[in-house]
DNA sequence: TCAATAACGGAAGAATCTTCCATGAAGGCA
DNA sequence: TGCCTTCATGGAAGATTCTTCCGTTATTGA
């Protein structure tokens, strides 16, 4: 799976992670090919999924998604079709930036953004607690962002 | 803060983020300026932190890092000291993709990207219980990824 | 060793970037 | 109102980059 990418690959893809905006030409000279070979080993890259998108970072202060918080949830009933329903129903929620389904004291692991705290208490109380079968929520208000999304280490 | 955004500069930021690939031109035509004017807004919202950098998005799975961990952490004491030594420490494990201080039964929470649980469990041995203060850690192994980094709502 | 396959770099037309400049709109002030 | 300053816009053009074709080189396997 991962045996198909050798040193150029591997370094290309750091370089990209750290800049997606690197353009072709400095790509090539970065790792040492020409633009054509360069060009072509991106474009796999993309094609066979190593790359799933590239993404404009957006400060989140800057558009008034300032405030992070953690939220476990624990479902009335742990069956298949309450996990199905709950899924479904978070997919539409915009501000929810990770569900994860998990093991241990909660069934679901949430990662929101929003204004501030006030706006998470009007949406803890209308669109959270109201998401199909919770039973349950604890909340983690965070104090700072020590680290936050990370590029991936390989 | 965000006043200075207009309606245009928004719908910028929102194709960047879905798409941190689009050429000038193109985004050019999708929000109806000249692409001198695109590139003059484009050059400001970076120069101005609305986007802080751009990502390729690399496929976790790809990379032998198909493994997701939550962990909540306790630290001994809750001293400026404390939090600042366990802060830096954690800044130098790559393996870390988030660190949030949080209110709340935990002192951190924990987002973790590895190759598979046994990688977890020698990285939980020794590296997560020897960071500085850490008092205990709970686990929360990430069986199914409903959502993982949503672009922002904005 | 030799053939077959795959990857490479050079080259060139097409497209894009980037900047300068002149024009037109918006806001402040007498 | 009339004028001036300030600012954002679009056209234009040289420089750069992209993208693809093609001949050559390296690698693999019999």
């Amino acid at each position: 799976m991962k045996a198909s990418l050798d040193r150029i690959d591997l370094k290309m893809l750091r370089l990209l992670q750290d800049n997606g905006r690197l353009t072709n030409a400095e790509l090539a000279q970065s790792v040492a090919v020409s633009p054509a070979t360069c060009h072509r080993r991106t474009q796999r890259l993309f094609d066979e999924g190593y790359i799933s998108h590239v993404r404009a970072v957006v400060t989140p202060q800057k558009v008034d998604r300032g405030a992070l918080v953690m939220v476990g949830v624990v479902l009335d009933r742990s069956t298949p079709e309450s996990f199905a329903e709950f899924e479904k129903a978070v997919a539409k929620l915009k501000f929810i930036l990770d569900c994860h389904l998990v093991a241990g004291d909660f069934d679901y692991f949430l990662k929101i953004r929003v204004g501030d705290m006030a706006d998470f208490n009007r949406i803890h109380g209308d669109q959270l607690i109201a998401l199909p079968g919770v039973r349950q929520t604890r909340t983690f208000f965070v104090m700072k962002e020590v680290v936050d999304n990370a590029p991936l280490d390989f």
